[in-house]
DNA sequence: GATGAATGAGTATTCATTCAT
DNA sequence: CATGAATGAATACTCATTCAT
């Protein structure tokens, strides 16, 4: 038998990870980082304890391999490194993307929540990721913000183009502040229930902020 | 010296547990519960290990007397027993309310939050409570709804009468939702921020449901 | 009963610091330090595992205390730090008390020549000591010498005056080298056997090079 | 490309066998036999853990193979079956010739050192190699002395033989015995340091003991 | 009541060794 | 022959809980 070519050990790798990831996300999400063992991961992921440690040097890089991947996957599915101005259609789109991804990545979504609710946790993170060039989008320079704060950038800015459109009487930041809070109840009713009138709010959302 | 009498025991020890319950409240909502070790309570409450457990028996079980006592007092001061019906003032006054809890017991929505957000964790409290006395209102019967769901139902049947007052082209289905929806959403940022326009974006939002 | 007073509590865990490092220090001895493990030196103080760590905070810190307290026992025991100079009668005195230094600290001496032949720890060694404050002579002065620089300072200026007793003929450069390597041999020789004859020895050598 | 001869396996073999040996000592006297991996060594000699194994049964095994071959090297370097009487000459090679050894195989010499120094190891050690018929010299006979004991023996006599030459005063044990500890200090100081005065106190032994 | 020493079950991690390909 | 995935036993370390004083 001819020994594995150097692209199947890729590849078997490849998989081993993926796998790892899936399982221990799911778990991290559902009974949270500390209460989930290695052993119980490594057991419903088909595997030895030891194994895992062949893909991922600790628990702790596989949670932020697990962050990394997740939060690359968000950035490329928004696509937001284009010209930052967002009309009415692409905001409906966007917030209509934003509940795709919401349900789609539940899992991650959860997790996230947890870590981003214990103070130093939080404190990494934001110091953490604008460090990362991943992800930074591919005409980044030097200066330019990163992807969170952009977002938040194209947001702000739409609301204040919309005070032209509608005049005095429209408060921006007010309205900015109550679209982050309706968005940010969305995603937290969106991630912890499987209710399938979330499709009816979002609709709502789109009406009440477009 | 004169000996202390038995009602100056029971308040030096309620005092203690009450010492306890916040610091470790506080620990539990900003580490989280596992990252919280006993000793490190116990070292910031200034007493011993040992003595602690003279006041709870066990880890699990401060976390529980924590739980218990906030819920009541949040209880207490929602004061819902009454008739179950939300005149449009007391709608009002009512949502003022919870800002001022969110504001005052920050650690505690903390700590409850990232409970809920483990699946196991959530499914405990909500079959834990019903079994609870101290969390059912003193005119409860067998078979009445508990707080929670009471609380649900006051404000849905608000706006099914408001349905009433607006007429048809309201969904009151739909206005129930997004303010679920609103209300978590303020709740987090609330519970998570330290923004000083929260006054005013409740008074949006009793603006935009009232 | 009486709860203990700080003071017997702090007696007890010194007690229990000098058991845990007398015998760690006697395995790490013969068996070497990575063949050692906590376990089997928990059982053989008779204690548990858990309690080793009450008092030290990992493998590597009890190494560290042990090696600290021994080096300074050594040091206190030498009391080098007087004018710096030997006569020809300290200089019989010195070497008499390093054989008793030998014979009394076997075990400690054992695990230093073991540490000092790897490499890295070689390198870590040398780097930690001078650091310490607790390893310098009370009357220490920024800039002075440590004890060991100190030590060999000594030896050699006793050996570059007796070239001016002797004359022309000692060369001082081989004699203090094959001082050191004699000095070298018999600490070997001293430390892993228990031969009746190291006195014996001990009285050439001073024969050989006072 | 015509086929490999058996003849050429075998020294494909050996030459593989040869590399991991040299490899493995390396990183043994250096890093010590426990710091050291399986992993790393395999790396370094550019292979597979899985081909090592093809080689070495065990990592103890591959500890002996190294072992046995080099103190083979040293017995048939210093070639001691001979008529078992050092002369004067002799005496003088013999200790030049130590000293070559030391020179260049400083990283057995500390592997050695290493193992020897640990109880247990120790005994093996001295248990083991009467066993092996590679280190028993070729007119070995059940009851001839081994090597290392050979060569104390030699050693022993040519001192005895001294004492006849020089006269009464002279104290042959004492002066055996400071011929083993001077010995000894010399390797351990050739062992581990690079100093280029190593020759020159070769020449001072011999002309101490002579 | 009060203290912290003591325990032991549990957890992450390492590494020699085996094995399918 | 050659590879590295896979295993599992061993090991350092943590922490809730108990207990003698």
């Amino acid at each position: 038998m001819s020994p594995r070519t150097p692209q199947q050990f890729k590849e078997m790798r490849e998989e081993k990870m993926t796998l790892i990831m899936d399982v221990a996300l799911e778990h991290f999400a559902n009974e949270g980082y500390y209460r989930t063992t290695i052993n119980h991961i490594a057991r419903h992921a088909g595997m030895s304890k030891g194994l895992m440690y062949n893909y991922f040097e600790s628990k702790e890089a596989l949670l932020k391999a697990i962050i990394h991947k997740s939060v690359n996957e968000v950035y490329k599915y928004l696509d937001i490194d284009r010209d930052g101005y967002l009309s009415e259609d692409e905001f409906e789109f966007f917030i209509k993307k934003i509940n795709v991804l919401l349900k789609g990545k539940r899992y991650f979504w959860r997790l996230l929540m947890q870590l981003l609710m214990q103070n130093d946790v939080r404190e990494q993170f934001l110091k953490a990721f604008p460090e990362s060039d991943s992800l930074i989008h591919p005409g980044h320079e030097p200066g330019d913000n990163y992807y969170p704060l952009q977002m938040m950038k194209m947001i702000t800015d739409y609301f204040l183009r919309k005070k032209e459109r509608i005049g005095k009487q429209y408060d921006p930041d007010s309205e900015i502040n109550m679209f982050f809070i309706t968005m940010m109840g969305f995603a937290v009713k969106s991630i912890y229930s499987d209710a399938d009138d979330n499709d009816k709010a979002i609709n709502r959302i789109i009406e009440l902020f477009k």
